[in-house]
DNA sequence: CAGCATCCCCTAAGATACTG
DNA sequence: CAGTATCTTAGGGGATGCTG
């Protein structure tokens, strides 16, 4: 199964949309994207919906282009929900899909795995001066 | 935890490595890669070492040189292994490591995410014809 | 057989300035 | 506050031909 095609119907019309091997390679598209994962962590670990200057100023080093665009590409995908709030100025929060919780379970298999596999040879860390065990990092868990 | 450097250590020399910010990216990164789920997938279920052609002829559209490329990084992430045979001309096997092996279960909850949540509005397959259901597509297993 | 060597291309990503 | 608009760049990926 791994040749396939598919498109999208959106009402009447038909949308391309980039071919898939297989499954694994469809999942995969959701989740690659330089800040995805950390967006849905910071969500994930806030636990209330964020707005969207709020939740950029968690995050390090991103633009706001990448991140609206990380942003439209997640919410396209169904897995952050995008909800805008008439006050004014108006707020727009982003907050995780049932969808996007479901997610969940597969990244922390992968943190894990990336803990046992690839940090085995880390010998250091931002501040320059600490090393947490991984047992430290373990439990710190998503993120 | 999710600001991470990390350096290898090379005998004695230090290899600088691309940042992570967690350890969810750096299991990422190992398996991002146009080809690599795909070659993961296709070692998986032949069971036995492949050698480079057998292996290739396998992956439609790929070219030898992004080929051998994804190999190196996965040889050198430590989830294949690279075996040469000096046979005459000589004869060069890889097969999954222990690692690579430990990916599988990742890969079918993300083979199984990506049927569940990406393949609802799929409505057209290579051959244009048959659209297999859903139970079809997951009982064929990983891709 | 198992790959390099060259060349090209496209797209994700980033920097920066601006706005309804 | 929540984004656009421009411009630029790096590098992952691809095509094709050649070789120890």
């Amino acid at each position: 199964m791994d040749i396939i095609k598919y498109v999208h119907l959106d009402g009447q019309s038909m949308i391309s949309e980039p071919r898939y091997d297989c499954a694994i390679d469809a999942a995969m598209s959701v989740i690659e994207g330089r800040w995805k994962t950390v967006i849905i962590c910071k969500l994930y670990r806030n636990g209330a919906p964020m707005r969207y200057n709020q939740l950029m100023a968690q995050i390090e080093g991103i633009s706001p282009r990448i991140f609206t665009l990380q942003l439209k590409e997640m919410e396209r995908d169904g897995i952050i929900v995008r909800n805008v709030r008439s006050t004014k100025p108006k707020c727009v929060e982003y907050y995780l899909s049932e969808r996007g919780f479901s997610l969940l379970p597969i990244l922390k298999s992968l943190a894990e795995w990336g803990l046992k596999n690839m940090f085995s040879n880390m010998v250091e860390f931002d501040d320059g001066i600490t090393v947490p065990s991984k047992d430290d990092l373990k439990e710190s868990g998503l993120c």
